[in-house]
RNA sequence: GGAGAGCUGGCCGAGUGGUCGAAGGCGCAGCACUGGAAAUGCUGUAUAGGGGCAACUCUAUCGAGGGUUCGAAUCCCUCGCUCUCCGCCA
């Protein structure tokens, strides 16, 4: 969410930073709903403060022993009342106008940082590295089709438990999986990273919190009965495992790496990523995330990001990192480096990581602040993917595929699956 | 699912209509004492939004929302959550 602040006094700024994204707004109105607000709530309080000194008089006339049926007493209270009711008519207004000023700046995404490259669409994204010598030879095949020579998942019988675009993972390809979130885990809290293991169903707060809501609505699974839906990342519930704190500065920057299935409705992808274990409902991913102080995040992003290419280095899997531009970064964030995996198969880069600055975005719609001094200041949030683990199986079949019909899985991951290399059982 | 209890500051806990943002304790910070420390003593220690260069000050907040009242942490209503016991269950 936006400061409040930023609306009554520099609005021009946030169009024109929301104006880099592509997205036109006019803030006049909402600015003349907030300037009016303000004014209300000093009118408001002014009256509130008389209203109190007259009820302290009521107790202090009544104690000093004058009637309390008397004229001084009725007149005060006259007064009181008189005031409670035009407090009554200012607060009713006032609400009304801050309901409205918060609905609406809470479908305002965040602006993008100075250093955001800008862009009307992703062919503005700039490409920052890459890494690993990507295979390029003719006829290498997809990773479905690799997956259904060993054997690893079956998805048209998942669709007989659930729908289309879930998957069930067997044999080797659970070990697989499985060894791959350990893998992802032991390293990043190798790095001092803490391990979490949220809580996948989460309330709409949380939601709110960290953005998906309340634009976002129609891409969470929701049950219904019960304000909870299905968590679409570990963002969401790991940004609320710190809401309404105050973190001491010296406990920052506090670093998470959270394990969690996700789950997305993926509406308006029909057709797209149809096969295999790119585009699923249901997915299981490792979440990096920082909560720092504001003076560090521009350090702690380039940091969050070199720790989730430290998963795909270790797994021997070349990829490029892209510098987002101001078009094609998330709704909460400030600036995106992306990760993309080179799929030998496919031929292309896909994206397997999202590393994002979101700065107080965040922390100011989940109230979670630091101290400094007598100060209290929101802190700063980021979050890398650490990474995508179907997207990471896809990639290692892909790049891993022999003549044969075999796997040959990367080193580091022979202790985690137990086998060097994956052929039909 | 059934029955009951409760929700107060970082934590524990007092407070059943009047000057209460809230006793007391713990914790934390500063100062004193000490060779240093412990112990002890003193002082300070909520959040949000306004005003002021500042000292400071105003408003709101005792789960949330509404009501009664000149005045509510305290009384009334609604909702939410937590806990305990029973049942069921991995």
């Amino acid at each position: 969410m936006l400061d409040q602040r930023l609306v009554r006094e520099n609005p021009d700024k946030i169009a024109s930073e929301l104006g880099r994204r592509g997205k036109a707004v006019d803030l006049t109105r909402l600015q003349v709903i907030a300037l009016k607000q303000r004014k209300l709530e000093e009118e408001r309080s002014g009256l509130q403060a008389e209203g109190n000194r007259i009820g302290k008089e009521v107790g202090q006339k009544i104690k000093a022993g004058v009637d309390p049926k008397g004229e001084e007493v009725a007149e005060l209270r006259q007064q009181g009342n008189a005031i409670k009711q035009k407090v009554a008519v200012l607060e009713e207004e006032e609400k009304h106008l801050s309901t409205q000023l918060k609905e609406q700046l809470l479908t305002y995404p965040n602006l993008p940082s100075t250093d955001c490259p800008d862009g009307k669409d992703e062919t503005d994204n700039i490409e920052l590295r890459s890494w690993g010598k990507p295979r390029h030879e003719q006829g290498l095949a997809e990773h479905w089709e690799i997956a259904e020579h060993l054997n690893l998942f079956d998805t048209e019988r998942s669709v007989r438990i659930a729908q289309s675009r879930f998957v069930t993972l067997i044999g080797q390809g659970a070990r697989l999986e499985r060894g791959l979130i350990n893998f992802m885990l032991d390293l990043h809290t190798s790095k001092g990273y803490k391990e979490v293991l949220p809580p996948v169903l989460v309330n709409s707060a949380s939601l709110t919190g960290s953005g998906q809501l309340p634009k976002f609505a129609d891409d969470c699974f929701r049950c219904s009965e019960d304000d909870l839906w299905l968590t679409p990342t570990a963002e969401v519930p790991v940004t609320s495992l710190h809401r309404d704190e105050i973190i001491p500065a010296d406990q920052l920057p506090l670093r998470y790496a959270a394990y969690s299935p996700c789950f997305r409705r993926e509406a308006g992808s029909y057709g797209r990523d149809t096969r295999g274990l790119i585009r699923l409902h249901q997915f299981n991913k490792v979440e990096l995330y920082w909560f720092a102080h504001p003076d560090q995040s521009a350090e702690a992003h380039a940091q969050i990001t070199a720790d989730a290419e430290a998963v795909l280095r270790a797994l021997e899997l070349p990829y490029r990192v892209l510098d987002l531009c101001t078009a094609d970064i998330g709704f909460s964030a400030q600036r995106t480096y992306d990760l993309e995996v080179w799929l030998p198969g496919a031929a292309a880069y896909r994206e397997i990581s999202s590393c994002s600055v979101c700065g107080d975005f965040q922390a100011r719609r989940s109230a979670i602040r630091t101290k400094e001094g007598k100060a209290t200041k929101l802190v700063h949030t980021l979050n890398g993917s650490g990474l995508a683990v179907g997207r990471t199986m896809a990639a290692l079949l892909e790049t891993g595929q022999q003549s044969d019909g075999s796997v040959v899985l990367p080193k580091m991951l022979v202790p985690y699956v137990g086998c060097e290399r994956l052929q039909p059982e």
